[in-house]
DNA sequence: TCGACATACTGAGGTTACCTCATCATGAGG
DNA sequence: CCTCATGATGAGGTAACCTCAGTATGTCGA
C-alpha cells in the first residue's frame, strides 16, 4: 500500500533486482539453501574443485568467510574438504556426489526461473537487454 | 583475477547490479551516511514527515528496524521526531533544515552518479532500457 | 463508560552474512 | 636454515535486519 515511487533508471533497476531477488529466493525453498551456499556450489560445479582462497576470489568475500560458507555446504554433504597434493598448507573443495547432484537441480530450477523471468519480453527486447548491460557492466 | 563468469540475462543482471551499488556507496562517501539511511532521508524529503510506521513501510523494513533507522539520522542531527497531533501513540518523523539540506544534496549527487551510470548509453538505448525495466518489474 | 481488543513505538535479544586480526602449519628464496 | 610469504582457521566484532514482549494509547460494542 505504500505506492513507491520515482521512475528513475536506477530506482527501476532497483526495483526489478528486487524482484529478481525475491524470486531467487523462492527458488531456492525447495533445497533449503540459501543464495549463498547456492553461489559457492554453482562456482564449484562450473570451475570444478578448486581451493578454498580460490572459491573465496570467484565469491568476492574473504577467505575466512568462505571458510564458513565451505563448513555449512559440507555440514549439509554437498561439498568435501581434501587435501591439497601440491601444498600441504592448502584445502580443495570439491562437490561430492550429492552436492553434483543437488547444484545440477538448482541450475536447472534457475534457468527455468529466468526464463519465467525475462519470458514476457520477446526475443528483441531480450537481446536490446543484454547488449545494454553489457555496456552498463563494462 | 577471477575471470568470472558467464553471460545469461540474470547474471549479467547481478553484475550490473554490482556495480551501480559500489558507484551508490561511492556517491554516499562525502556524507559518511549509509544506504538505509539515506533511503529513509529521500523518502523522508519526497513525502514529507510521516509516522515511523509509514516509514517502515516505504523501506519495505519491520518498524522495530525503522526505529533503529531513525535513531541513527537523529543522532546526526538529520531527522527530529515530533508527537503526532492526531494520535499519541505515534510518532512523526521529519527532516530537520539540516537533513533537508543533505538529502538534497544527496538526491543531486544521485542524479549525477546516475547521468555517469547510464551516460554512454544513448538516448535510445535508455529509453528502450527503462521501457524493458518496467515490464520486467511489473 | 468500561472492558476487550487493536495499534504505535521501543527494549531485549537473536540471526545472518559478512569483516579483521592473530595463530599455526607449510612453502620458497637468499 | 632463516626469513618472509601464504593458506586456512579460531576468536571476536559489526551492520542490518528480525521477532517477541511490554507500555501507552486509541476504538468500539454493550
Amino acid at each position: 500500500m505504500t505506492g513507491d515511487d520515482e521512475e528513475s533508471l536506477a530506482e527501476l533497476f532497483w526495483a526489478v533486482a528486487r524482484r529478481l531477488r525475491h524470486q531467487s529466493r523462492r527458488t531456492l525453498e525447495p533445497w533449503e539453501i540459501n543464495p549463498g551456499h547456492a553461489r559457492a556450489l554453482a562456482v564449484l560445479l562450473r570451475h570444478g574443485p578448486m581451493r578454498l582462497s580460490a572459491l573465496a576470489e570467484h565469491l568476492h568475500i574473504a577467505p575466512r568467510s568462505t571458510t564458513e560458507v565451505v563448513d555449512g555446504l559440507q555440514e549439509r554433504g554437498l561439498v568435501e574438504r581434501r587435501p591439497d597434493p601440491e601444498d600441504r598448507r592448502a584445502t580443495l573443495v570439491a562437490p561430492t556426489a550429492e552436492g553434483t547432484r543437488v547444484g545440477t537441480a538448482i541450475r536447472a530450477a534457475r534457468d527455468a526461473e529466468a526464463e519465467r523471468f525475462f519470458g514476457d519480453l520477446g526475443e528483441t527486447d531480450r537481446a536490446d537487454l543484454a547488449r545494454i548491460l553489457r555496456t552498463l557492466r563494462d
